[in-house]
RNA sequence: GGACCGGUAGUUCAGCUGGUUAGAAUGCCGGCCUGUCACGCCGGAGGUCGCGGGUUCGAGUCCCGUCCGGUCCGCCA
């Protein structure tokens, strides 16, 4: 039907006949002459009709916005002064010769160009539309070339790529399952899966030796921008490997994904504790491109008895912590004042600051409503241990130290990017040495991995002080992002038991549940590992999308619904019937009465 | 579950302390135009101000409720 890709139209095709296909991205209509410009994936060229061009004139004046077209006609070089610079195909154009109108369209309710930013919802309910922009067309194709480099890579690298279950069994632990009704089985259900997890540490029982899966995976939880209730894993997982070489064979996976797409040569990736980077970056996924860290002053503050960091400077458990802005001293009071509603989302009770004007005066050349609570020697060394010059903000935490970590991590972020503070475009790094589980408010221990994670230490240790133990897991984390987390995993099954004894899981539970892990790793199960990359994530970092909608075709909205097939929806009684299920009078009530007020969908 | 922002023409938005007929841009329709490229010029059509209730002589504007979209907290092993 074509012989060109309408973006693809080039000088080297001067002189000879094309045939061409695509949308009417825009019609400029100057009485005699009608220029077209015909737009398809790969990009738009401009198609002339004058009066010489016949019948075909008239069918170009009848042309209107997003028609499907089949042209014919010459490609020439444009003359001097009409080419356009700004255009792919600016140095060209199609001198039309016959065009075929292969479809009509409705004017679509919104301008496909790039100069109107519009609203999502419209274009989730038009998602079709919208794709045909050309700023997700590139989302998309760059996604697609993405995850054809990683299969090269990890086919290369003799990863075997096996398909694991999308039925499967609900998960005690871990994120809300999407539930699957089973006919056959009456009142019993599949959970979609949250990751394959399981599945790839039995191909590892089963000897595969290296796993790998570009897979969906399912978990019904709130949603955020770079949060979908379904998105895609990297996953990855082999045997008779140590964290080294999972970690090395991976950020090699990483770097030729961006040399490759984007021509990027990622540097170093250093490797740092999980405890460290609480300390210097209140974050478990530091933001290394900015400059700032936290800096510990409770032993200066613990001596000073003053009102704004009682409780807390005294508290055992509690932190205080600095984040020195060099020259801050421009923030405004006003903006101070939002920083102190921001850091207030993470439970921080104050923002406390100085602004360092004189740091020679200690009495005067010191701007804050704190600063008077400070005896002089302790003015003297927070200065000193800070490196504070004249012109600086530092802003302090005192809290409890998770919430000083989070409030002050998030504002060293927030800092970064309000006063454009990043000095390298791409900052990886690995974070490891993650403890093993963290404590509930109700003092139960929940993983902080997942419970296949295996432990830096033997099972007696492990049982005698669960919160001491750190785990052998690792995140990738790239310019404040996780990429991606894994771990060596248990493969002995006294380990295996008990973890799930200290995360509360009893024996007839983990039979139930996980019965057919544990018989496994009574039949030779290999030591192995592996992790799993969020690849949606790595795409909008890639692309610089702000929301992880743009990178999926069809995404759900925060209320996790499909504004264009209005999924999710009611089903009919008969259908409810078959499945055994019957919905309770009070919620069918109410989905009637929701539904009856939407009478749009089908 | 919670906090915050938004919802006005097809689209993107303006609409001030409540007050004539709710505006602009763009898109759309018609006309003119042989070198534009976000073409230009002239004319035209286009509104349940998300929905429901309340206050008021009077509500796009104020109050209450609700729905939808978004950002975030909780949640996401």
């Amino acid at each position: 039907m074509r012989s060109s890709y309408c973006g693809l139209v080039s000088p080297s095709l001067i002189g000879s006949e094309v045939t061409l296909c695509g949308w009417v991205d825009r019609r400029r209509d100057h009485g005699g002459v009608i220029f077209i410009d015909l737009r398809d994936r790969e990009g738009i060229v401009q198609v002339v009709f004058d009066a010489d061009s016949g019948e075909h004139f008239s069918t170009a004046d009848r042309l209107r916005g997003e028609y499907v077209l089949q042209v014919t006609g010459l490609v020439r070089g444009r003359t001097e002064g009409t080419v356009n610079p700004d255009m792919k195909t600016g140095q060209v154009e199609v001198y039309g010769t016959a065009v075929e109108i292969l479809n009509t369209a409705e004017t679509p309710p919104f301008q496909l160009d790039e100069h109107t930013r519009v609203g999502e919802e419209v274009r989730l309910q038009y998602r079709y539309l919208d794709l045909r922009r050309p700023e997700m067309q590139n989302n998309l194709y760059f996604r697609s070339k993405a995850t054809s480099a990683i299969r090269h890579f990890l086919e290369d690298q003799g990863f075997l790529d096996i398909e694991t279950p999308i039925l499967t069994r609900a998960t005690p632990e871990g994120a809300r399952d999407y539930l699957v009704p089973s006919r056959t089985h009456e009142g019993k259900f599949f959970a979609l899966p949250q990751s394959p997890q399981l599945f790839k540490q039995l191909l590892m029982v089963s000897g595969f030796d290296r796993y790998y899966q570009i897979a969906k995976c399912f978990r019904d939880e709130d949603l955020r921008a770079d949060r979908q209730p379904e998105f895609t894993q990297i996953d990855i997982e082999a045997s008779f490997i140590s964290e080294q070489e999972i970690m090395a064979v991976t950020e090699k996976m990483l770097r030729y994904v961006f040399t490759s797409l984007l021509r990027v040569e990622l540097g170093d990736f250093p490797v740092m504790t999980y405890a460290e980077a609480m300390l210097r970056f209140g974050s478990d996924k530091p933001d290394l491109r900015i400059p700032l860290e936290l800096v510990e002053v409770k032993d200066l503050m613990a001596e000073v008895d003053f009102k704004v960091f009682s409780g807390p400077a005294n508290d055992p458990a509690g932190r205080v912590a600095a984040l020195k802005v060099p020259g801050g001293n421009e923030i405004s009071r006003k903006q101070i004042d939002e920083y102190t509603r921001f850091v207030g989302i993470y439970g921080a009770r104050g923002l406390a600051y100085i602004k360092v004007n004189d740091k020679s005066d200690l009495e005067e050349g010191l701007q804050s409503p704190i600063v008077k609570f400070l005896p002089m020697d302790v003015r003297r060394k927070l200065l000193d241990r800070l490196a504070a010059e004249d012109g600086d903000l530092i802003f302090f935490g005192a809290d409890r130290g998770k919430v000083v970590a989070e409030a002050l991590g998030a504002l060293r972020c927030r800092l970064g990017r309000d006063l454009n503070l990043y000095t390298c475009e791409w900052a990886p790094l690995w974070v490891v040495d993650f403890p093993m589980f963290e404590q509930t408010d109700a003092g139960a221990w929940t993983s902080l991995h997942h419970p296949f994670t295996r432990p830096s230490c033997n099972p007696q240790a492990l049982a005698e002080n669960p919160g001491a133990a750190l785990s052998r897991a690792y995140d990738m984390v790239l310019n404040g992002t996780e990429l991606g987390g894994g771990s060596m995993r248990i493969h002995d099954r006294a380990m295996q038991e008990t973890v799930f004894q200290i995360l509360g899981i009893g024996e007839s539970e983990q039979q139930e549940k996980f019965g057919f892990l544990l018989d496994a790793l009574k039949y030779g199960c290999p030591p192995h590992g592996g992790l799993a990359f969020g690849l949606d994530r790595i795409i909008m970092l890639m692309v610089s999308a702000e929301s992880i909608r743009d990178v999926i075709a069809f995404p759900k909205t925060q209320s996790a619904q499909c504004l264009m097939t209005d999924a999710p929806g009611a089903v009919a009684n008969a259908q409810l019937r078959e499945l055994n299920i019957r919905l309770r009078e009070k919620e069918k009530a109410v989905e009637q009465k929701s539904e009856g007020l939407k009478p749009q969908s089908q």
